[in-house]
DNA sequence: ATTAAGATTGACTAATCAGTCTACAAAAAT
DNA sequence: ATTTTTGTAGACTGATTAGTCAATCTTAAT
């Protein structure tokens, strides 16, 4: 029923598949079972488009993250917490978590605001800061422990992908590595 | 003179500085200063001439990375010298390192073989079987153990080059992360 | 010297693409 | 009921693009 986000959903798979560059505003359009104009009408250029898919992706990622932190957890739990819903949330979202990896590594992410990313990651960046604060974590910078844990959920993420593995030797994987982080930022 | 080079360091430019979807073949024969001709009788597509660039490009870093290992040297030497030379070329080599980036995590990526993949990193997969069957690296997947090397030196790299510190600075981020890193995997 | 093979050029083209424009329909506001 | 705003369509266009081609130049072999 929403245009607008058949629209993205379209641009998402179809960019995902066949590059930004290899994919016309015409086949969005047409994947959307939307015409040309309308998609024109919703987003003023292609690039304009690219962004806001981008910010879509993003903000339902970090809502995923910041949303159920319990009240009397330890920084242990919470730290586990957020590694491990970003580990299933790129699992379960491949296409989703394929397309911010692309988008970061192009041209296309100097086109977002600084406000807007930090509106993105405040949520953890300020749950770092605490754990550093209470001498939990390592005393290191925090956008390098932050570089770091993302880092390695993009590297255990491609590691799982590569190497089809049945659901039970994923979670395996999955909590061996959240010790080997835990062991190195602590 | 060698125009195909010229080609290549043009394409490699471009490419980073604006995405490969908008990089016109045009461009890279204008920039290289040969012409359109030239340009498609080297490599008969587009795709070719990227793919093409990729794997030039790996050679010359893994041809460097495997570079001069000393004889009676520990593993845990070698591992730092991989390490090192690893994150000081992505320094020194910024535009290459962000094209393998780009690369990386596009489409383009399937259209390299397999057997070439492996052919860039068989020395440093060597090596660390070795480490793993000498009881030094702790007892993990290989492809799990390279994935989480490789993904971070791209995250301190993104770190470093965020945050411009000084040469100084920079040698200690680099120092501390190799420990971070070596405590991790064993 | 002559020939052959590859290198280089740049004009050319057929196709494609991002974005516009006009027309019309639906809904909302007055 | 009528006006205004917003959504939707799809034909259209001017610019651009990947790739071709025929002609010339260079190099090396015979």
């Amino acid at each position: 029923m929403d245009k607008q986000e058949q629209i993205l959903k379209a641009a998402l798979k179809l960019f995902v598949e066949y590059g930004f560059h290899g994919t016309p505003t015409s086949k969005i359009a047409q994947e959307a079972g939307v015409s040309n104009g309308t998609l024109f009408h919703y987003y003023k250029t292609k690039d304009e488009l690219v962004v806001a898919l981008y910010i879509y992706i993003k903000t339902r990622l970090s809502a995923c993250i910041d949303s159920n932190r319990g009240e009397g957890e330890t920084i242990k739990a919470t730290f586990k917490r957020i590694f491990l819903s970003s580990m299933y949330w790129a699992i379960e979202n491949p296409t989703e978590f394929q397309f911010t990896q692309q988008f970061h590594s192009s041209p296309y992410l100097s086109m977002v605001s600084d406000e807007e990313i930090k509106k993105q990651t405040k949520c953890l960046m300020d749950f770092m800061q605490e754990a550093i604060d209470a001498r939990v974590l390592k005393q290191l910078p925090i956008d390098l422990l932050f570089t770091l844990l993302s880092s390695q959920i993009y590297g255990i993420n491609e590691y799982l992908v590569a190497s089809s593995l049945d659901a039970e030797k994923q979670k395996e994987v999955i909590n061996l590595s959240f010790d080997l982080i835990w062991d190195m930022v602590t």
